[in-house]
DNA sequence: AGCACAATGCTAGAATTTTAGCATCTCATC
DNA sequence: GATGAGATGCTAAAATTCTAGCATTGTGCT
């Protein structure tokens, strides 16, 4: 019953869970809005039927509405897709990704921000982690 | 004639770019190699002819065979992952995706690493950036 | 109670993706 | 220069994905 990995998800259906990934949770509609090259409205419920049904979404009715979430929490999904980044693109070295974060064209960290990071990477060096 | 967007990709075609990404470059063999629910020889030919056409690959000849590389490189291929995940799971937020790297359980970054960092991130507070 | 609005479920067809087979070519070796 | 191993190109078909239309159901308002 455990949801199939993300790299065997179809065109569609990872585009349909980037966006409530983004969103948290999401009605057809939300999910229609943000898609890109919008398919029609019928398509994207049946693809979020076929999502739920593969065991990546469930819903809860809100009203007259149904409102999807992800079964994969979200703290867990990104830790997955953070792995794969660094595995694929960094040769497995989360500091070179770490690196290559801070060096991110848009990212223009804010000194508090800095200084927050700082004291991550003191304590884990305490930590002898 | 630029190659269309990631989340454009195909499953298959996003599978084999993840392995070529991964080993820098990769024959048909490397790649076949490599693809999980292995699809025949045959096919994974195919499908590199595919991404060749679409322009995400290029090739060079190698004696007898072809060695297939990642037309955008490396570096610019995992901005726009970094990016991806970032605003898809950290809310756009790159402070919170470092801090999700240095947690990963996989991550035991040696002190060395860690020296190295926190030297980055003096340095990028001093930049004012 | 009746009506309009907005949602869902289902189903079938189009389009794309994925697959494998077969013919051909090249390189190294004998 | 003939042969075998191993590579590629092409093509057609299977499988999956993607799409939209239509029927139905539910909600809230008058």
């Amino acid at each position: 019953m455990a949801p199939p990995a993300r790299s065997e998800l179809s065109r569609r259906e990872r585009q349909i869970m980037d966006v409530i990934y983004r969103l948290g949770r999401a009605s057809a509609a939300d999910v229609h809005d943000a898609l890109p090259d919008r398919p029609s409205y019928s398509t994207v419920r049946a693809l979020l039927r076929v999502l739920e049904g593969k065991g990546h979404l469930r819903h809860i009715e809100d009203g007259p509405r149904y409102v999807y979430s992800p079964t994969v929490p979200r703290e867990r999904a990104r830790e997955s897709a953070l792995r794969q980044v660094v595995s694929t693109f960094f040769g497995g070295s989360t500091e070179a990704a770490v690196a290559a974060l801070l060096d991110l064209s848009n990212a223009r960290l804010s000194d508090s921000e800095l200084n927050r990071l700082a004291g991550l990477i003191a304590q884990a060096k305490k930590e002898g982690r």
